[in-house]
DNA sequence: AGCTGTACCTGCAGGC
DNA sequence: TGCCTGCAGGTACAGC
């Protein structure tokens, strides 16, 4: 389900709840989702919680981490019930407990030294992150370069990470350019934009509490409220808010595309 | 090197 | 009602 603005809200619900806290136990109730070992968790207490791109990591006092990937149907849930999806329980000292619940089982949790995350592929490959490290000297000289279609580029993790399918498709709404066209063709007028545009869109996505669609809570199990605000994604043979021309759906390296004929160009 | 297609899973909506 | 197909917000990996 995730992208950035959804990770972000749960990794600041769960800094809210269980920074502080000691774990005194891993329970994992699928043994697809565990790497590491478990022991490891025991007596730790937790000093942070981060995310990198779509990833979580909570760090622990004594050297260890949990790193997490929620992938397309992952929950972190605070004092929630167990369900036939929850795949681990992390148990507090002080009776608390964090369900991992996970529908379609994509989803990870590793446990690593805290200085050997960076060192895990998935952290390893990311690129500079909105917010973050993205600016637009490397934004515009990365587009410049690529020959995919542009929203393949945006998409792409190791080019620039935490853009999913959601906020690419409205980024490229905003910025009023077609998700099809080669990367190398845009404009400088068209890089600023869609610059400008994926920072308004996650913006406006982390406003929003995220975008529920489909399986997305928040640590305390609320669902998010970007998905009323969507601009393009999943409104196929709506009006365009823009121009009222009809919305249309493609496929884009096995994703679905929305755009607006009309504005997007 | 860098791209695309497919696999990984489960659930759900839509067509018949 | 039920079966079938296709699709879902992400990544890893094979193959080109």
């Amino acid at each position: 389900m995730p992208e950035l603005p959804e990770v972000e809200t749960i990794r600041r619900g769960l800094e809210k709840y269980i920074v502080g806290k000691r774990i005194i136990s891993l329970k994992i109730l699928d043994n697809k989702l565990l790497q590491g070992h478990q022991f490891h968790l025991a007596g730790g207490k937790v000093v942070a919680v981060k995310r990198f791109g779509k990833g979580l990591v909570i760090d622990l006092h004594n050297g260890y981490s949990i790193a997490a990937h929620i992938k397309m149907t992952g929950q972190f849930i605070y004092q929630g019930n167990i369900t036939k999806h929850s795949r681990a329980v992390i148990e507090f000292e002080d009776n608390n407990k964090l369900l991992f619940n996970d529908i379609r089982r994509f989803g990870w949790l590793k446990i690593v030294k805290t200085s050997g995350i960076k060192n895990l592929p998935f952290f390893k490959q990311l690129g500079p992150e909105p917010f973050r490290n993205l600016t637009l000297i490397y934004f515009r000289s990365m587009v410049k370069k690529n020959k995919s279609p542009i929203k393949s580029l945006l998409m792409n993790q190791t080019k620039i990470s935490g853009l999913g399918n959601i906020y690419t498709n409205d980024a490229l709404n905003l910025a009023k350019i077609n998700p099809l066209r080669k990367s190398s063709s845009l404009k400088e007028t068209d890089i600023k934009l869609l610059y400008r545009a994926i920072h308004e869109v996650l913006k406006r996505g982390l406003e929003f509490g995220g975008a529920s669609q489909t399986n997305y809570l928040n640590v305390l199990g609320q669902k998010g409220q970007y998905q009323q605000h969507f601009l393009v994604y999943d409104c196929e043979g709506e009006k365009c808010y823009n121009c009222g021309n009809i919305i249309k759906k493609t496929r884009l390296a096995g994703r679905g595309t929305f755009f607006c004929p009309n504005c997007q160009h």
